[in-house]
DNA sequence: ACCCGATGTGGATACGTTTTCATGCATCTC
DNA sequence: GAGATGCATGAAAACGTATCCACATCGGGT
């Protein structure tokens, strides 16, 4: 009833050749014309399939590639999951899901398991300022951040969108429509955002409006709320992700802000659902797919290079949620 | 420099003991209690984590659990994927993640390549009738259908939420407005909704009004705008999904559609977004993340039984999408 | 006093693969 | 023609673990 899975051994057999053999030919080695195309037949007859687990073993590395995201219901992530997962099965490789939740401590209970499971190639959105990454990385794991570059560690490439850029385009937009009290909505692990802010906007900072949620629904949502009831006179704001981007339209509509003649907003990262909002939300887009996909390809053809980060541009969407600086909303 | 990693032999030899006892006891096994403690203490002070790698071999089976999914950027199986994790997690069991794409042929690639690394548990989202289902079955894989249940396969437990009954409140609650000329906007693979459809509409089902788009965002809303402008006549859809709900919300504002005057719309997933558009959506909310976390357990607590499956609650949130039958659009 | 069962233990084996090493054979070089 | 060189090949080892089996020890029952 139950039959054995056919092995190595199996096909070895029944070409009448040895294991050695069998594996050189389909690990591409080299062999002889006819040998190799016996073997092939052969194997292809018995529907053979390596198994992973004796291979994993042999070599002390389970082929996998690890991925860490902080929030696999976030789209962004989402859509930075799917380029990876493209990328990994052009590869053959299979990928391991793991959500840290922005949690240094989760986060290093993923990476151990990963390592546990003899995964050698991570991707991750590091939480915090990257220190716990630190053992595991001298101990060999081929790494690559994505989206944000973990502080300390600038031994690990990573793949970024240039948030600098795209943080200076939005700002000079807004100044150019004539807004000065602009506020900044930020979330966890976004230093560089936050700095890219600070610089664009130079003499017109005002560190009261710059206000940082966690990672969660409800903390931005009041983050935003309390931005807007405590400032009335900002009248624009850039959150710095779409959670942040909907908090921030929640909000004004629960206080009667009305976008975008008393504030204007801008939000980073382009989601379908921008367009459905009335008005549609005007955003910095990020290739989120790409920044998986050329993380993918970092990680996998890393054959002990330590390559360069990747850094790719931003786009800025203009639709509907931005406008000239009308009378800022009137203090009560 | 590149030390080894620590194995079940150093510890063996550091407590004085056979490997099979320090194998026994990290197992849960039997063993005197005061060998237990030296074991426990050498295996903590040297850091020793078993390797998953050896022990996958020896009892041929990778514990890992696959999850098959139609598309991580959709946030509804964003929300699945993450009760699946949660559920792993929990059990300390790592996640495979891969895409179908809602494409069979995908789908049974997907599948190889977990055998091939030893998964021997699945939680699928079906994309076909579950054909390619059938030989790896047989082969022994545990496996849980999540979302949708394969046609044929009723040997294999889903977890679903419960669609006939969403769908029956969504009509009535339209038919209870009066509304008589109600279209269905479905996607792939949910036969399910479709025939529930039906059978709640009964006599007043007009099949032009049933539109099938893929999986795809344009053909989501060529499916859409194709309907509106066929059938002006029509005053309710319902959209059996967000992604065909986002499309019809785009197709009536671009064909000047206004919703809920001339079209009311309800959209099966409540998705963060539907509060945000004007006007908010009314939709029929599915416990995503519970059914990826049921599926989960389900798939790790089946010690050769075969549970039932589970059907879970959906449940109608009403918000402003829908508003009584007025006068039908005027056909041009 | 003897036997029997229960219990704790360690040696040995097997899991399926890749890789090293030695062997045999054919071809090339001087 | 003898030695050197290259290539195809198979036997064997190794990876780290779980489990089978044999053995020893001990306690209690007859």
């Amino acid at each position: 009833m139950s039959m054995r899975r056919t092995t190595i051994k199996d096909v070895a057999e029944a070409a009448g050749v040895g294991v050695a053999t069998v594996s050189r030919v389909l690990s591409g080695g080299s062999a002889s014309p006819e040998t190799r195309e016996r073997v092939l037949t052969v194997a292809a007859q018995l529907d053979y399939r390596p198994s992973a687990l004796g291979r994993n073993l042999r070599q002390q590395r389970s082929g996998g590639i690890g991925l860490l995201l902080p929030d696999i219901t976030d789209t962004f992530y989402g859509r930075l999951a799917d380029g990876v997962l493209a990328c990994a099965r052009s590869a053959g490789e299979p990928v391991i899901l793991g959500a840290t939740g922005d949690d240094e401590e989760r986060e290093g209970e993923l990476i151990g398991m990963l390592v546990e499971q003899g995964v050698d190639r991570v991707i991750a959105v590091p939480s915090g300022e990257g220190e716990i990454w630190a053992p595991t990385l001298r101990a060999g794991l081929t790494t690559v951040f994505a989206h944000r570059s973990a502080g300390g560690r600038d031994e690990v490439p990573s793949v970024l969108a240039d948030d600098r850029a795209g943080v200076r385009t939005a700002i000079d937009y807004l100044t150019g429509l004539g807004h000065r009290r602009i506020a900044y909505l930020g979330g966890p692990g976004q230093s560089q955002r936050l700095t890219a802010f600070r610089q664009a906007l130079g003499p017109l900072v005002d560190e009261e409006l710059i206000v940082l949620a966690r990672g969660t629904r409800d903390s931005a949502y009041a983050a935003a709320a309390g931005l807007f009831q405590h400032r009335p006179d900002l009248t624009a704001v850039l959150a710095g992700g779409n959670l942040l981007g909907e908090a921030a339209v929640l909000a004004a509509r629960e206080l009667d802000v009305r976008v975008p003649r008393d504030l204007s907003l801008i939000m980073f990262d382009d989601v379908p659902w921008a367009e459905l909002c009335s008005p549609p939300l005007t955003v910095i887009a990020q290739p989120a797919r790409d920044i998986g996909y050329r993380a993918a390809e970092l990680v996998l053809r890393a054959g002990g290079r330590r390559p360069r980060g990747v850094l790719l541009p931003t786009e800025l969407i203009v639709r509907g949620s931005c406008g000239p600086r009308g009378s800022s909303r009137s203090p009560r």
